[in-house]
DNA sequence: CTTTGACCTGTGAGTTGGTCATAGGTTTTA
DNA sequence: TAAAACCTATGACCAACTCACAGGTCAAAG
């Protein structure tokens, strides 16, 4: 196969397919006759197998590392399980970090509904969001959220 | 104030209050006898102001024309109100495309309980990943989820 | 007076996971 | 035979910073 065959055999951009290939997670082998890539079915499976990996959450260097520890003949699901598991739990932090945005957002919106929209006077740009309490920031001294 | 100062006052580090400043967001005055630059209060209150915008989810250019209209005498509310509005819509679309991908990873994760290891055999890297179910694909040909 | 340390300057690179542009070579189709 | 569709490599671009580098400035301590 060549790049935009796999691509869309894969559902993908062929760009995509270039640099998982640069990346190392796809390995074609080269025409010498006119330097193109040929990709066989085992590199679909890679590409496929990438794809979804992606939709749960692996990075790049992860999935490199799995692809090369099937290449060894070591199976890398205990390692999967291992990253999933972080994988889910920061999906959770996620997901509660979110909730508590959107409800401070939703008290937000409520309250300015009674507030003046103003004028900046040189000292508030927006009281809109300067009175926006966030509970989130460190109350005390000194703060580095970064 | 010196970059450090006003970076330190807005518990901030101080590459991003020059990052700030080269965005257009601050503007301090230059101090011509050693090329320093010099924030005042209303620098300070931009920024401040610049960094609970992005805490509220506002982009670099939003928190620009805010600035800017709010520079110009008008009130930069109504606009404040408009792009909140969206961005509290897209929170909520977030965490729900995160509910989604937490409940089918717990559901894959139980029914990993029940599945050997395995070692590659050429045919599949990871049955883990590989026979997981993803709700969310089209199950119809020549897809580009991209 | 000099040195040390903390600060300042601008520029450029790195982060993540691709996507797009460019310029030039090849193959297929009309 | 010429145009369309493909291939190649390289590098820039996205967001919002962060960090490294090389060189200039300044305050206090020795």
């Amino acid at each position: 196969m060549k790049v935009k065959e796999i691509a869309d055999a894969a559902g993908v951009n062929p760009d995509t397919v270039r640099f998982y290939t640069r990346e190392g997670l796809l390995r074609p082998v080269r025409n010498p006759d006119n330097n193109y890539q040929h990709y066989d079915a085992e590199d679909l499976r890679r590409l496929r197998f990438a794809r979804k990996s992606r939709q749960l959450g692996f990075s790049l260097p992860e999935i490199r590392q799995i692809l090369e520890r099937a290449d060894d003949q070591h199976s890398p699901c205990p390692m999967v399980r291992d990253v999933f598991e972080h994988r889910l739990a920061e999906v959770e932090r996620e997901i509660t970090e979110l909730q508590g945005l959107r409800t401070r957002m939703i008290s937000a919106l409520t309250a300015w509904q009674d507030m003046p929209d103003g004028i900046p006077d040189g000292h508030t740009i927006c009281r809109l969001i300067e009175h926006w309490d966030d509970p989130s920031a460190a109350p005390c001294c000194g703060e580095q959220t970064s």
